[in-house]
DNA sequence: CCCCGTTTGTTGTAAAAAAAACAGACTATG
DNA sequence: CATAGTCTGTTTTTTTTACAACAAACGGGG
């Protein structure tokens, strides 16, 4: 556990929390470390809820999957990342995405309902760590709304623009890099991956953008049509 | 103020805590009502965030309108919801949807970010409204990935479908009333409302359901294809 | 350096959605 | 009860996407 100490420290759930307190509040919500290989499944929809996850190494998607196996990305997390917050939060019981690795990853887990419910003696870092909830929580909402946002575009042309603008303001340059590979990013985005990887074709004959593998680079400014 | 209190009680922000405490947090919170007429809009895409709203009387929706003045709704609120708090306790600058009263409604607007900065004597019941705002924002969170799964959904039929199914699952019965017309219902899944209108009348065709206006009833148990 | 699994790009076809235009039904209101 | 405005359903045309199959490029390991 100490090695992951500076990795647990980045996370945001336990911003503002000193070391002495971290590790009292870590064995104080049961966690646990767990290891798993590339490809396999962290949660499963239909599982019962009650565990949040801390990405302590690797890269880890929280996905939904329908019957054929069509997948919708909802969030990449890199070390540091948390998943599973809100459905224990929420007081849910079954969780409804599933959380894969894609590459082999350690995870913390915790059980999340003793966040919620204090312990005994209030603490002052218990209080702190629920405020950090409220920032962790937060933050997804506003994450997924702009999802929504990119997703109801609809051209899958302009879910790609609506897509690379963001990650493009997020940059502060017209030059970036993506997390995803063009299936994933199909899969982000919910469209073909042929249909997209033909778009950014089109887009790169007509001097939109420039791309290469997960390297982009928009070339002008783009007007609304 | 005095007369929306039974509905002000209702809200989730405040469950839990007692009249007295109520009166006493409202002012610390520089609650204010504001009255809205129909097709008003409460927040504007890029305004300045830093308020948030609980719907007193009347119906408000949260959208996001693109250039040609596309509608995706996010949510609709009855009287007792809130909205804007997770761009508040996000600390985010400005806002991206748009919130629009749908009828004639009464707004109570409430400096949010009193909510994350305690006053200064710490007092029992700002500790439970933090809570209780984990538990909203958390069911928002659970909410917008629900959304998503609906209109990750490959075709009109199956977002209908998904959509439908969810609310016969809420109201515990295949007979249902939905809160949209088909208008609206179109926005919220994202396609072309003729589109929509068509592929009700196909399923109507087909028995799957059958449906009047905003009351819908699905008639068999449908079998993943 | 070659081989093989993976990723990406290309093309053609079939299916589906968007858009537009319109007719009919419904509703509130004077 | 007449009317104007809104909501819903239908049809046709155009645009877009999904799907499938394949070729080319890439990249890591032996």
């Amino acid at each position: 556990m100490e090695k992951y100490l500076p990795v647990i420290k980045t996370c945001r759930l336990f911003a503002g929390i000193a070391t002495p307190d971290l590790k009292k509040l870590l064995h104080c919500l049961g966690a646990a470390r767990a290891g798993f290989e590339k490809n396999c499944f962290i949660f499963h929809t239909g599982d019962a809820a009650g565990l949040t996850g801390i990405v302590l190494s690797g890269r880890v998607q929280v996905l939904q999957e329908d019957y054929w196996g069509n997948r919708s990305i909802l969030t990449q997390l890199e070390p540091g990342g948390t998943f599973g917050e809100a459905v224990t939060c929420a007081e849910i019981q079954t969780l409804q995405p599933s959380v894969l690795a894609v590459e082999k990853s350690d995870i913390l887990l915790l059980d999340c309902n003793r966040i919620m419910a204090c312990c005994s003696t209030p603490c002052a870092f218990h209080t702190d760590m629920i405020k950090n909830m409220v920032r962790i929580l937060a933050g997804k909402n506003i994450y997924l709304t702009q999802k929504i946002w990119h997703i109801t575009r609809r051209t899958t042309r302009e879910k790609l623009l609506s897509y690379l603008s963001a990650w493009a303001a997020r940059a502060g340059d017209s030059a970036f890099e993506i997390p995803f590979n063009r299936q994933e990013l199909a899969n982000y985005l919910s469209v073909d991956r042929s249909a997209l990887s033909n778009e950014l074709s089109k887009m790169r004959d007509e001097n939109i953008l420039r791309c290469r593998r997960n390297y982009f680079e928009l070339l002008r400014e783009r007007v609304r049509k």
